[in-house]
This record gives C-alpha cells, sequence and structure tokens, in this order.
DNA sequence: AAGAAGAGACCGAACGTTCTCCCTCGCGAA
DNA sequence: TTCGCGAGGGAGAACGTTCGGTCTCTTCTT
C-alpha cells in the first residue's frame, strides 16, 4: 500500500480511529459515546486504541487539536490573498457560513465539547479556551487593520456574532442563519468605516 | 409538559429532587451526571425518584421546564412597566447581562442541554427548539414594534447576540461580554430608528 | 527476530432501573 | 375516640448493561 510517505507516527488503524472519533464525537456528542463503540466503527481492537492514545481523554483532546489545525488552516487559506484587511474579514464570515451551511453541520466542535466539560481545570476545557483565543486574537487583529479605533470591542462583537451562528445553526434553517451574521459582519465593518 | 403530576402534590422530597437536578445538571451537564449523585445530594432515596418520575429522562424534562418557566416570568417582568417597545428590549438585555455577569452562570441551560442530545427527534431536544421558538418570536414581536420595517431580521440578529453572549459568558470575564451584547442590542435598535 | 495489529477474555465500577421490606403519617369509618 | 388502611417515603439489595481500561495470546508483516 502506498503508505511509506506517511511517516512512522500515523497508522492506518490510528488514522480509523482518529477519523472514527471525530465524525463521531461531532455528531454525538462525548459521553454518549463509548470507546467500544468507537473501536467497532473503526475496525479496530481496543488494544489498538490504548496503543496509541493513553484514554478516551486523550482521543477527544487528539479530536479537539485536529479540529484546531483545520480551522486555522481554513482561515489562513480563507484570508490568503484578500485585498485588504477589511475583505480579509469578509472572506472569514464566508468562511463560517460556508460550515454553517454544509451538511453534517452540528454546532461548533469547541462550543459543544465546553457544554460537557464545563470544569475549567479539565484539559479539555482549556484546549478550548485555548482556540477561542487564538480565534478572537486572530480577528481583533484583522479588525484592528480597518479604521484606527482600538479593535477590541469589535473583536468581542464578530466573535459573539460567530458564537451564536454556530449555536443556532444546526438548531433551524442555517440559510437565515447565515444571512443574519454576514449582516451582522457588515456591520461592525461600516462601524469602523470599511 | 413532562411528568403528568399537577403542581397540588408538590412533596418536600420532590421539591428536593427537582431543585438538586436543576443545580447539578445546570452545573455539571446531563450525560456525567448520574442518578445516585442526584438521589444522593436530595437526601432522597432511589425508590422516591422513580415515584416521581418516569426516568432521568423525565427528571432532565422536569428540569428544563422549570427553566423554561422562570426566564418566561423573568422575560415578563423586564418588560413590564417600561414605557415603549425599545425600552422593553432593552430591559430584556439587561435582564440577560443580569444572568450572565450573576454567580454560577454556566451558559445558556437550553444550548448546553441541546448540545448533549444532537437527536432532532429527542424529546430534549424538542423542549430546547419549543423554548428558543418562543423566545424568537417574543423578541421579534416586541422589535416589530420599533420601526415599521419587518422585525425578523432583527429578531435573528438579536437571538444570535444572545446565543453568543451566552455561549461565552462562562468562558471568560463576562464584564465585557455584557458590554459588547448590550452595545450589540443598542445598535439594533438604533438601525430600526430607536 | 521484532513490532504492530487482531481477537477476545476479563476487571471493577458505574449506569439506569426495579424490587422488597418496613416505618410513618393522614384520613375516613366504626 | 379509636381503628385500620393505604399512600408516601426511607433503606437497600439486586437486576442486566455498559463504562473505561488491562490483560494474554496469536497472526501478520518486515
Amino acid at each position: 500500500m502506498s503508505e511509506g510517505t506517511e511517516g512512522s507516527s500515523t497508522s492506518a488503524p490510528r488514522a480509523r480511529l482518529l477519523d472514527t472519533a471525530t465524525r463521531i464525537f461531532y455528531a454525538e456528542g462525548i459521553h454518549s459515546v463509548g470507546v467500544d463503540r468507537i473501536i467497532s466503527e473503526a475496525q479496530v481492537t481496543r488494544a489498538t486504541l490504548y496503543r496509541h492514545f493513553t484514554g478516551k481523554e486523550d482521543l477527544v483532546l487528539a479530536y479537539l487539536d485536529r479540529a484546531d489545525r483545520g480551522i486555522r488552516a481554513g482561515i489562513e487559506a480563507a484570508r490568503a490573498g484578500e485585498p485588504s484587511a477589511a475583505d480579509a474579514v469578509r472572506a472569514i464570515g464566508r468562511f463560517i457560513t460556508g460550515g454553517i451551511e454544509s451538511t453534517g453541520f452540528r454546532g461548533c466542535a469547541f462550543l459543544n465539547a465546553v457544554a460537557e466539560y464545563p470544569d475549567p481545570a479539565h484539559p479539555i476545557h482549556q484546549a478550548v479556551l485555548a482556540h477561542r483565543q487564538w480565534f478572537l486574537d486572530t480577528v481583533t487583529e484583522l479588525l484592528a487593520q480597518v479604521g484606527d479605533r482600538p479593535a477590541e470591542e469589535a473583536g468581542r462583537h464578530f466573535v459573539m456574532l460567530r458564537d451564536g451562528a454556530m449555536a443556532s445553526g444546526c438548531l433551524s434553517d442555517p440559510k437565515p442563519i447565515a444571512e443574519t451574521f454576514l449582516l451582522g459582519v457588515e456591520g461592525i465593518l461600516r462601524a469602523r468605516g470599511a
């Protein structure tokens, strides 16, 4: 098989495991899914899971880490080549609505996860906080380049709209949600003179 | 909504049960809490729980039903006596930020619950949808009295901001979140000529 | 020969639920 | 007034299932 280019750290069973965990955790939640279900659908044995991960919590962290990397890459790709900071913000907005309107959308993986791990000291909770801080910083930094006023307020506004759109996007028709979100983003940009 | 017991025969053990369930479910989630924990802290026996509720799910529905009634009463009280529709919207906004800034705030009980019950056919999921529909309708109806344009867009905008504020209000300092939310509400009202 | 993976038994604990037994309290009938 | 009876609640055993996790053994590949 063509597995040689992957490197020694990623094996096919491990990839199946992470793929399956990602799919099921995102679609159905974390606490309500047992490891039996995951190893069954990933077609690996119990021992294989515990060979690659220290336990279920480690698998959840790997799931969130992969989601984090994917979103960072998506945001990076979305803003690449945009002629202005305002257009980069718009591109990020379209990236978000693209997710909301895609099939199988079940809300923000991080907001969903933190709802199941409210303890701020828990590693999973902290992983969510780290992702959110990065996103807030990224958006605020970009909005600071639109207009010359401080952008903290605008950044929080953008993230608040995003959180609301992501939370409600899987609870009703996503079309109006996406439209309302993009209108809100335009409002933020307009308030900064873009 | 759930269990057939009328409000007339509210026994002390049943009240302790619902109080305890409300406190623990809201603070720690639903799937991660067992009935052992609830009956232990409520100081009732197993049989008493199943005498008043058909099962854990019924207890969760009763928890959400009580939360729904509380929020409806709170919204009703907040808008009572406000001289204009715009001021009523502002009062609802302050009601929401009051919750966010209160001690023990752990986000929206309904958004947290629906994150654990993504199946749209599940009774708990549907209870969340019903509550959200009522809230959207209430806010939209109020905003329709501010300005003379259709208020569907503004209502969705308000709810989206609220969802974002509730979701992030327990993940970082609630003060800036509350401020950003109220500024957003003022923006919605201003856009409608209030 | 060595390491990864499969197969599956096994563990103690927790899960939601049902069950029996006994005690207490309130209320209507005698 | 007293009796009895049923409902509500306490105490706890027990149900079968599932949980996350560990174990041994074999097979396959390199």
